[in-house]
DNA sequence: GGCAAACAAAACAAATATGTTTGGTTTATC
DNA sequence: GATAAACCAAACATATTTGTTTTGTTTGCC
């Protein structure tokens, strides 16, 4: 209850770096494509930032996935 | 496309509002479902903030719809 | 060993969201 | 007219994200 976020933080983390390695791509790469550093794209993945809904918007275009696939509430709710 | 994130704001607000009306709620009981202010729940309706991903997620779930209904693609890139 | 790429993580400044209070508008009811 | 509810909007302090740089680790290749 207290800390939904850190487990939304995480779970959305390794969700996005799943769907990322399944496109093979870097974090440089995806980066690359939405115009950010690849440290930002570390911090999403490794559960150390609650991200903006525009961030998810562009990584899930750069990715070709939808947002509920991005958002999978039978991957988020564990 | 400079301007990419105030039409993503002004939208995911639009959408948010719709869905909220659509299940008869106002925005002070909407706020009380999530425990937040109802001006942090108009603020976003009215596009004036690119919010967070979770707070996204819990406004969803108080809405009883998917992340998939909020970000409806089809809505959202007009 | 030396080198480069990918990644985790920390630190810092700058930008932005969030929590909260306040004022104002509209609508409806009495 | 008076009151209340719903909403928009601004302002402020505080917290957090974001942009950027830096350090270190791991892996693979030469």
């Amino acid at each position: 209850m207290a800390d939904d976020l850190k487990n939304f933080k995480l779970k959305l983390g390794k969700r996005i770096k799943q769907i990322r390695e399944s496109k093979n791509l870097t974090q440089p790469e995806l980066g690359a494509l939405i115009n950010k550093d690849y440290q930002s794209i570390g911090r999403i993945e490794n559960g150390r930032v609650n991200p903006s809904a525009y961030l998810i918007f562009q990584i899930a275009k750069a990715l070709d996935v939808s947002m509920g696939e991005v958002f999978d509430i039978s991957l988020l709710d564990e």
